[in-house]
DNA sequence: ACGCCACCTATTTTT
DNA sequence: TAGGTGGCGT
């Protein structure tokens, strides 16, 4: 074993040596994962265990001693943050080396590079539109307003959703309904389809399902992507879905270059597609596939460890795994019940002042996590009390504020004339009083002769139909698109932007629609950033990425780097659990661990209550040093005040590794050795009169 | 185009 | 209970 780093016969070679040092050093598993060659590799990498490292070193490896040319490298994340931060660390790792055509991205970008190369195999031209789930939507409302106004409309867009994440042709989606509801969304998904291929547009699930069709389909294309992607790494394995699996399979077809890295104690996505037994499917299409396990957690205190441990064993498990830690047992967790979501906060609070004061460290050291979104409101009610600068994940994204979806609306109709969703996105944004009358006849026009609305828009023989007035504005639109349209081959994407912003008006518009000065002003700089943004990118790629390449990645929000402000603001952060996953803190208060909450009252049995375990421990390994864990006794919900009970997962917990406290009963003073099950049946009775 | 009221619902969310 | 939404009236 080599976990020290003098003097050590199992490094990576000498060759290493020089950015070993710079970097930490490989434990053996890590070492022999990165090391392996010759047979497909799974690495069962629990929290905390340095998977990421492990396949930042194996890209560098590959490169540096394998003598693999990075262009026939791909690494897979799920998040574009993930292959950021991968990209990040390879640019340390290889300093100097060349990684021209190494491709670190996501699963979906990995899908839309293919699918740019193969468009003309299915059918699209290029320049196609990515539509967001919102665009979907819409898309999807008109096509079932012709039916029934009251459609359900989120309904049709989740199944068919789940259709394409499994695979599922339109054709196959009819023969496998059960009853009339699901036929009829089955046949929504086919005219969706068709929808989708006139609009010369692909969804995101598009992204992952086409790639799939076209290496099921295209031998050749199959081998030309298989010569092309010899060495294929997947981080965050256990959240792959069934699309993303049968990708990977046409993509490796039983090669040796697979490299896969996950944790299924981890798997907290199956409730939108995620697959956890891709793990065990792996070993039955790979047959000589090799398991690596990790088992040394570089992150947490042992009885953060032991608690964490304890909990997960409470699930089935195809792999046993036991995480342990060299850095001491470390502060005993506690458990904080309190009275109520108020009294919580408030303890929260105080612990948090108290800590810092103490360790005089940053606020961003420390997480609140908890189940629900909602459960964060009485935290941050109690944070502004004491001032204390607090950070909310979740929220509207960048890229769906209004004013960024328009400016890309815009882009998008220039890239592809044929992206109808964009054209009505716009064509009144800002007000050009081309009404619904005027559009309604342009549709009908359009739809009759099958032409997009922008191209129907310049036909003399629809314009000519209109009265005077709605043909000069509409006249005026597209002929002025027309022109911008011919400078996209010439100007540089942001030069364009720039100048359809000043050429539509935009920021008076957003001033004169805002419903205040300040909330203009964020629009305006949102729209700067924009600008900003492509602007660097431009320069970057050297002018060669057309701004078609640019929008599409748009659509993906994958181009942008958005840690800027992240990193300057000194906040306690507040989010879910789910929200947490891959992140660490040093200082980790989990909220409302209640039944009905963790477990969530909907997923109490079987596999759901599983995932709700693993989502605890996910939380728990989020902690480096400090982890504390609290409830209350009565909540309101659904405007009636409700007794709580604690969370079943918290008798599941090493009693002798953890600390009650005892606010309920208003004393301060902490129980340290005595059994937690005693403790709880104490309370228990306390709660009840 | 906007504002108001009545009604409905209430888990997690990336691309 | 509260916040978001859809329909309607101005």
């Amino acid at each position: 074993m080599c976990t020290h780093p003098l003097g050590n016969p199992c490094l990576l070679g000498v060759q290493y040596a020089a950015f070993m040092t710079t970097q930490s050093f490989l434990n053996q598993p890590q070492i022999d994962a990165v090391e392996h060659l010759g047979s497909p590799l799974l690495v069962l990498a629990g929290a905390g265990s340095g998977k990421t490292r492990v396949i930042t070193f194996k890209i560098a490896h590959l490169i540096r001693e394998g003598g693999i040319a990075p262009r026939n490298i791909a690494a897979v994340t799920f998040t574009n943050k993930a292959a950021r931060e991968m990209k990040e660390r390879l640019a340390g790792l290889l300093e100097g080396k060349t990684t021209h055509g190494l491709m670190v991205c996501t699963f979906h970008s990995l899908g839309l590079t293919m699918i740019r190369a193969e468009h003309r195999h299915l059918g699209y031209r290029r320049g196609f539109s990515i539509l967001d789930p919102q665009d979907s939507e819409t898309v999807l409302r008109e096509l079932t307003q012709k039916e029934s106004s009251d459609y359900d409309v989120p309904a049709l867009q989740w199944r068919i959703s789940t259709w394409k994440n499994n695979i599922i042709s339109p054709q196959q989606a009819q023969t496998q309904v059960e009853d009339d509801t699901s036929f009829n969304q089955a046949k929504l998904y086919a005219r969706y389809q068709r929808q989708l291929l006139a609009y010369n547009a692909l969804d995101f699930d598009d992204l992952i399902m086409q790639p799939v069709h076209l290496l099921s389909q295209y031998a050749d294309i199959r081998q030309r992507w298989q010569h092309s992607i010899r060495h294929l790494l997947i981080d965050e394995y256990q959240d792959t879905n069934v699309g993303q699996y049968l990708l990977m399979k046409l993509l490796m077809d039983k090669r040796d270059g697979l490299t896969v890295v996950g944790d299924d104690d981890q798997s907290i996505y199956a409730w939108r597609g995620a697959r956890p037994e891709n793990i065990s499917l792996l070993g039955r299409d790979f047959p000589n596939l090799k398991i690596i396990k990790l088992e040394q957690n570089y992150r947490s205190n042992d009885r953060i460890l032991k608690t964490a441990n304890r909990l997960i064993a409470n699930n089935p498990h195809l792999f046993e795994k036991q995480l342990w830690s060299d850095q001491g047992l470390g502060d005993f967790p506690r458990i904080i019940p309190c009275k109520s979501p108020q009294q919580e906060a408030q303890h929260i609070v105080g612990d948090i002042l108290r800590l810092r004061f103490k360790r005089r460290d940053n606020f961003s050291d420390y997480a609140i996590l908890y189940r629900s979104n909602h459960l964060a409101k009485p935290l941050e009610q109690a944070l502004r009390e004491h001032h204390i600068p607090y950070k909310l994940s979740g929220g509207m994204s960048f890229f769906e504020r209004a004013e960024i979806k328009d400016l890309i609306a815009y882009l998008r109709l220039l890239v592809n004339p044929e992206d109808d969703p964009a054209f009505l996105r716009i064509v009144n944004t800002p007000r050009r009083e081309i009404g619904p009358a005027t559009l309604e006849k342009l549709g009908i026009y359009a739809t009759q002769r099958n032409k997009s609305l922008f191209m129907a828009s310049q036909e003399l023989g629809f314009t000519q139909q209109l009265p005077t007035h709605a043909r000069l504005r509409l006249e005026q639109f597209s002929s002025w698109l027309q022109a911008m349209k011919n400078r996209t081959a010439n100007e540089n994407p942001a030069n364009l932007t720039r100048r359809v912003i000043d050429d539509i008006a935009y920021a008076d518009w957003l001033r004169n629609t805002s419903k205040n000065q300040k909330t203009a002003q964020k629009r305006l700089e949102n729209v700067q950033e924009l600008l900003d943004w492509m602007a660097r990118l431009t320069a970057e790629k050297n002018a060669s990425a057309g701004l078609s390449d640019i929008v599409g990645h748009m659509a993906l929000l994958d181009i942008i780097d958005r840690h800027q402000d992240e990193r300057t603001i000194d906040a306690v952060n507040l989010m879910t659990l789910h929200a947490a996953k891959g992140l660490e803190f040093s200082c980790v208060w989990i909220a409302g661990l209640e039944e009905e909450l963790l477990p969530h009252h909907s997923s109490l049995d079987g596999a759901q209550l599983e995932e709700e375990r693993r989502l605890f421990y996910v939380g728990i390994t989020r902690a480096k040093e400090h982890l504390t864990m609290s409830f209350a006794a009565s909540r309101t919900r659904y405007g009636e005040q409700l007794a709580c009970r604690p969370s079943r997962f918290l008798d599941e917990l090493p009693q002798e590794h953890i600390v009650w406290a005892d606010e309920v009963t208003r004393t301060n003073s902490t129980k340290t050795r005595e059994t937690g099950k005693a403790h709880l049946a104490n309370l228990k009775a306390i709660l009840d009169h």
